[in-house]
DNA sequence: GCAATAGTGTCTATTAGACAATATTTC
DNA sequence: GAAATATTGTCTAATAGACACTATTGC
C-alpha cells in the first residue's frame, strides 16, 4: 500500500540530515588556492574534503556556515554587502547539493557556501579536522583539458563538483561586482589588485590598462592617501574598496 | 549538560523537513508574471503561496522540483542548458532558505527553484491547491519604491523574498545567457524576444537597436525560414533559439 | 491612402585595448 | 647606472545608442 503525504504536513516527512559545506578561496603566491581538510574517519577517511559540518536545530543556514569558517580558519564572516572594509571574509550562498547517493551512509543536503579571504597565515586545524591546508585548486580540480589527468588530491564526497562550482561563481562575479577586493587585505594597491584577478581568472592583464580601468570606475577604490613599495619599484598609491558593489562598466575577462 | 555532535556522525542530527518551492516565471500581455497556488490548509490558510512541496527520501532536488512543477502545471521542465529548442521550461536552481523561524511548525529548509516558461494556458490547479492563478509579479511584490505600499496579494511565508530573488536571477541573467528565449514558444519573431526583455526589465527598447544587436550576436538566434504575421505589420522572420547559451557580447539593460 | 510592424543604414560619442613615455623607488 | 613597478597619455578599432529611412503587411 502506497501512503500519500499531504504535501503540507510536516509531520509526515522523509528524514533529512542538513549541513553547511564551505568553499573557501583565496590568493596566495599567484595562485587561486582552497582551504581543504582532511577526513578523520569513514567514509573517504584520510581524504581531503571541504570543510563543513551539520547545521543546527536553531541556527540559519548562513550562522552555520559562519560559525563553521570560524571554527576551521579562525575567520571572521561578513555576509553579503556588509561589512565594506572587510575585517571579515566575504561569505555568500553557493548552491545546494541533495543527490541521495552523495553520501553513503544517509540522506545529506549540503547547503555550499562561499567564502572569499585575503591571504592568511596557515591555517588552524579547526575542531577534529586532523589537519587542513590550502592548495590550488587545480591540485583538486584538474581544471588542465587533458581528460586522461587526475586530480591530485581527489576530494571525498561531490566535493570536486561542489569546489568547481564555487571557483566558477568567484571567476564570474568579479567581473561584475567588485568582489575582488575580498581577496585583498584592507588597504591594497592597485598591482595587488591585479594580480588577484590574474590569479583567479589565469590571464596576463596590462598593467596599464587595469590601473585607468579600476581607478576610473566609480566606487571601486577610494584612496586612502598612505603609498607602499612592498612590492618594489616606484610605491604605490593606497586604496581601500569603495561602497560599489556592482561595477559599472564591469571588468571584461579577455578572451571569451 | 551539552552534548557536543561528532561533526561527521549522521546517526545524531536534527531532524529537518527539505521541501522545493517554485518560482515560475512567465510573460504574459506584457507583463512578468509568477505562478500562484491558493493555500488550503493552515498555516497561512487561503493566502497565495508559491508551489513545491517535499522533497521524497530517494529523489534528487532537480527531480523534486520537475515533480512538482508537472503536478502543478503539466509543464515538464528540462534542466540546465538542455533542451535547447524547449519542449520543455527551463528549470534551474535558485537558493535555499532555512532560517528556523521560516515556518512556524517546524523546521524547513526549501531549496528553491526558478522556472521560466512561454506563455501557457491558464493554469490547472494541481494536487491539492484549491485553486492557482498567474498574477503580475508586482501584485505579489510591491516593486513600486513607496514603501508604505503593501503587495496587493502578500505571500505566505517567506515567499516573497524567494520570489524577489527569482525575479532578480531572470532579470540578471537574460543580460548575459540567451535565456530570454524560455520565454518565448519554440519559433518567435526578433519583436516578440524584444517584449520579452521590455517585459522583464520594465523598460521599452528601440526596436531597430535590438534588432542588429540579436540578430548580430553569434549563437542566440537561428532563421527556421518561415515568417509570421501574428503581431501585424509586415511579416517577421521567425527564428529558434541557437545553442549559445552565453551571450557575448551581452545584452545591455538600460540606464544600470 | 493610413497605421502598424520589420528591417537596414548612418552618424557620433564612448570605450577597450595596444603601446609610448615618464616617474619613483631599490639595488 | 640598471631593474622593477607605478602612472599618465595617445592612438585606433569596435561598439552602443540615436534616429532617418525603406519594406511589407492589413485596414
Amino acid at each position: 500500500m502506497i501512503t500519500v503525504m499531504s504535501p503540507y504536513d510536516p509531520s509526515a516527512f522523509p528524514p533529512f540530515a542538513v549541513t553547511v559545506d564551505l568553499v573557501v578561496l583565496t590568493v596566495r603566491r599567484h595562485a587561486l588556492c582552497a582551504l581543504a581538510v582532511r577526513r578523520g574517519e569513514p567514509p573517504f577517511q584520510g581524504r581531503w574534503a571541504l570543510p563543513g559540518g551539520f547545521v543546527r536545530g536553531d541556527e540559519d543556514l548562513e550562522a552555520a556556515a559562519a560559525r563553521e569558517l570560524v571554527e576551521e580558519t579562525g575567520l571572521s564572516a561578513e555576509a553579503g554587502a556588509a561589512d565594506p572594509q572587510g575585517k571579515g571574509a566575504h561569505l555568500e550562498q553557493l548552491a545546494t547539493y541533495g543527490d541521495p547517493e552523495r553520501d553513503p551512509r544517509m540522506r545529506v543536503v549540503s547547503v555550499a557556501h562561499l567564502v572569499l579571504a585575503p591571504d592568511l597565515p596557515a591555517p588552524r586545524a579547526g575542531g577534529d579536522a586532523h589537519s587542513a591546508r590550502w592548495a590550488p585548486v587545480e591540485d583538486f580540480l584538474d581544471l588542465t583539458s587533458a581528460p586522461e589527468e587526475e586530480p591530485a588530491a581527489p576530494l571525498a564526497f561531490d566535493h570536486a563538483r561542489i569546489l568547481a562550482d564555487g571557483v566558477e561563481r568567484a571567476r564570474s562575479k568579479i567581473e561584475y561586482s567588485s568582489l575582488a577586493t575580498a581577496f585583498c587585505p584592507p588597504e591594497f594597491t592597485v598591482g595587488e589588485l591585479r594580480r588577484v584577478y590574474e590569479a583567479v581568472w589565469g590571464v596576463v592583464l596590462d598593467p596599464r590598462n587595469f590601473h585607468r580601468k579600476v581607478t576610473g570606475t566609480p566606487g571601486f577604490l577610494v584612496p586612502t592617501g598612505g603609498t607602499t613599495t612592498r612590492q618594489g619599484g616606484r610605491p604605490a598609491q593606497l586604496f581601500r574598496a569603495g561602497g560599489a558593489t556592482l561595477l559599472n562598466p564591469p571588468m571584461l575577462r579577455p578572451e571569451v
